[in-house]
DNA sequence: GTTCCGCATGAATCGATAG
DNA sequence: ACTATCGATTCATGCGGAA
């Protein structure tokens, strides 16, 4: 190979699947997928498109899904759900938080809730309460040791810094070293031409749906966010609940391998024309694993 | 009365008493008090200053006062509870979801869920989570219809969407209408050339490191918005938790009755000092009312 | 009176060490 | 094994004193 980059380009691979969630995860090695990231149909709240799951009922059609789930995922992997509940009757609905203790009952760890805080949320007002302007970010591990790569989303530090990392070396190299007489050199390192910080658990992203084709798209800063933090290139992402497949592009565009599922043929289609076609793999129906309640036989592979 | 001003000065009434929530709790009259807000000692948060409840007595502890504030709390009043759950074993806990659910069983309508975004939160940096920077603020409500006053806490427009309303109003606007037939696009007229708006349900407000006397005071701007949306001057706001009596002192300033409720007597004298003397009504031991548990007789009432 | 700069300090959490 | 204590880590804010 004449490549003269100091660094090959991974190739990755971006495998749609059409089909129900359910019936596809199945076939899905255990253990293979790094993170899951994904934003189910919220209950009843999208029923022009998807079925719509009546809120008393969501836990008990996602359970079977959340623990086909946790068969796939690594163990060292971490699975993303956004998620928010719906008003119902003047009160949020509950299906969230059960649905969070169904889950640690079937081993899910609920190792964090971040949120996304939406910055222009639409305009509107109710008598009894204002507008909704942020989401759950679930997340929840296999075990307690998993991978996190938290340099990769650091953010500017405020503007204080600037005037700080002048005198710094002095203040805190003293408060360093009136605890222990020894490791400063390390905590001096740290701080020294220090610019940016980690962030916090809450995500201050726009709420821009580029994907009008969608009802419920999140923005791309979303998925970019999690996949950098909890995968590293060559990896693989996997979103069940696929829609407009904004974790799937994103995923190829910072070379992870992904997959996704999606039930709607619509969708479907569009995704696949939208991702790089020498790195598509397509599973349009019902074979490329041993099926047991279909017979036909077409997976289109290219 | 030779009082020239437009609109008489309400005279309003703070009440503090020394004891055991509970205790006083049950000898408040029903159905009397127009909002609670209050932020209950976190489990096992406040070890030194508190006693400490152990994550999975939370909820145990927290029921039977939910049901006297339940009894105590007006039809059309609001309960706010400010809370977030602690990090244990690399988990979060679940007290505060099974508390909710708890609360729902006793009657209690959970309306709405509001987050409290901490500009400045606390520092630290660990291998599997970052900073945490948000706190729930439930609220709930004996009944679908309460007391709202959305006006008294709306925000300066510049805060939030200048540039996204003029946006709307020529993509977003044209592209709805020919969407929907709806008449969204006179809903946004209406929001421009206006300079005030209606905030959402994410308050982003700094940690106050004022009260260097107690260990956990949220910032004034807290509890002064939810008196604010939730009540009219004369009305009765009422804190169980008093703590450093953030929410007594600004109850007091924005003509608000109140009644506070401490169990340490350190804070209780430390909030008895800083309440305006004349409208002071204290409460410092056990007998106001009929008391069981106590034989000891010696109100001081101002 | 302003503005600027230094400084202490938080509803924290992890991992290691000690009982 | 299981619990209690301790040191290390980190960043935005408001205060007070100085220019």
């Amino acid at each position: 190979m004449s490549d003269a980059r100091p660094y090959p380009t991974i190739q990755v691979k971006t495998e749609l699947h059409l089909g129900d969630c359910l019936d596809v995860l199945v076939q899905l090695p255990e253990n293979s997928v790094d993170l899951i990231f994904t934003s189910p149909p919220y209950a009843d709240q999208r029923k022009a498109t998807y079925g719509g799951i009546h809120p008393d009922k969501y836990v008990e059609w996602f359970i079977p899904i959340a623990k086909e789930m946790y068969r796939v995922l690594k163990p060292t992997g971490t699975f993303v759900l956004n998620i928010k509940e719906k008003v119902v009757d003047g009160e949020r609905s509950t299906y969230v938080l059960e649905l969070i203790l169904a889950m640690r009952k079937l081993g899910w760890l609920w190792t964090e809730e971040l949120i996304w805080h939406k910055k222009n949320c639409y305009p509107g007002k109710w008598p009894n309460r204002f507008r909704d302007a942020w989401e759950r970010l679930l997340q929840f591990n296999k075990h307690k040791h998993f991978n996190m790569y938290q340099d990769e989303v650091m953010v500017p530090m405020g503007d204080w810094a600037n005037s700080r990392l002048k005198k710094l070396s002095q203040t805190d190299l003293i408060r360093d070293n009136s605890k222990v007489g020894s490791g400063f050199g390390k905590n001096v390192s740290n701080w020294l031409n220090r610019d940016k910080a980690y962030p916090t658990n809450v995500l201050h992203l726009a709420t821009e749906c580029n994907n009008k084709n969608h009802s419920a798209a999140f923005p791309e800063e979303l998925p970019e966010w999690f996949i950098k933090l909890f995968t590293k290139e060559g990896d693989v992402v996997l979103d069940p609940f696929m829609g407009s497949g904004t974790t799937n592009k994103i995923a190829q565009r910072l070379r992870r391998n992904s997959i996704g599922i999606e039930i709607l043929p619509e969708y479907f289609d569009m995704v696949k024309r939208q991702i790089e076609p020498d790195q598509l793999f397509l599973f349009e129906s019902k074979t490329p694993y041993e099926r047991s309640k279909s017979e036909k036989a077409n997976a289109t592979v290219r």
